[in-house]
DNA sequence: ATTGAAAATTAACCTTG
DNA sequence: CAAGGTTAATTTTCAAT
């Protein structure tokens, strides 16, 4: 079942909470028996714990990683885009829309002078420039962008979850 | 077996990859019958077209997604970092060390004025405020932050992959 | 390369400590 | 809550097309 409810508040995690968490961040499709046995306990436990992670809301999806260049979106870039207005309509217009185009890996609503960051992919360089011109530049409620080139992108680990109370 | 090297070239996807690579975004754990049917194909090709897509390097990787409030992460910025120089062993120092923080969700290296850009989570403002001074202020080789606060982040949909033939 | 059916593995359920 | 044991479902392999 999925979880209840969105909106979240902190969860008691144990220690074999936040180990399940991890191995199923390294790799969503372990094995219950493996994740058992390098969580330390049984495999009917396993399922149990996970399943009730995902039912606390902890767990949230399962999402295959895919490279970027092999299909065929090798330039990334970070656009900063800000509003010509800031009314909740046009915010949420937008909010909306972005996220929902193929291109766009990561839309970020920010603090400061600029609205947004959006993360997105393309085949080129000329696809890039078009893709400003076609989604931003011309976009009413759009005021100002600019766009920076994305050389490298780590991601982090997901490492250790914080040993909780969450002060 | 994993994918042979990684610098990637474009892969020759058919319409079924293509199929299969959207189910396994929107949820890696769906079961290999499922998939099948939905890709209009028998259990065991789905099985040996998702293999063959790990293999050729187009699927490289499996995550579970966490809440992070749930794990007492509430608190999301991003920061953008100049360093005070530019040799290649500050810059592969630097590099290696952010993503392995376990507040770092994600390294951007930029084109432009600044160098990176670090996506954070942490568990309240003044958390934020000790790890700027904790990791970047303090670092020797860090010449200028500036963090934002991140409101809101949507993810994409990781939505329908090109066509093919990337020009 | 794709399939269908057999073999092996895994997950789900229920009962007991 | 956790663990063990049984049944059901699923994945995996493989010969054949």
């Amino acid at each position: 079942m999925a979880p209840s409810t969105f909106p979240q508040q902190p969860v008691e995690l144990d220690a074999v909470d936040r180990r399940i968490i991890q191995e199923l961040v390294n790799d969503a499709r372990i094995s219950n028996a493996l994740l058992a046995q390098r969580t330390g306990i049984a495999p009917s436990t396993a399922l149990l714990r996970t399943r009730a992670l995902v039912e606390r809301g902890v767990l949230t999806g399962y999402h295959a990683e895919v490279s970027l260049p092999a299909v065929g979106r090798s330039v990334q870039a970070l656009i900063s885009v800000r509003l010509r207005v800031h009314d909740r309509v046009q915010i949420d217009k937008f909010t909306q829309k972005m996220p929902q185009l193929p291109e766009v890996l990561s839309m970020f609503h920010t603090s400061g002078v600029t609205d947004y960051l959006l993360h997105i992919a393309v085949s080129s360089t000329e696809a890039l420039r078009d893709w400003v011109l076609d989604y931003l530049a011309t976009d009413e409620s759009v005021g100002h962008t600019e766009t920076t080139l994305v050389f490298g992108h780590h991601k982090g680990l997901g490492g250790p979850i914080p040993e909780n109370l969450p002060n």
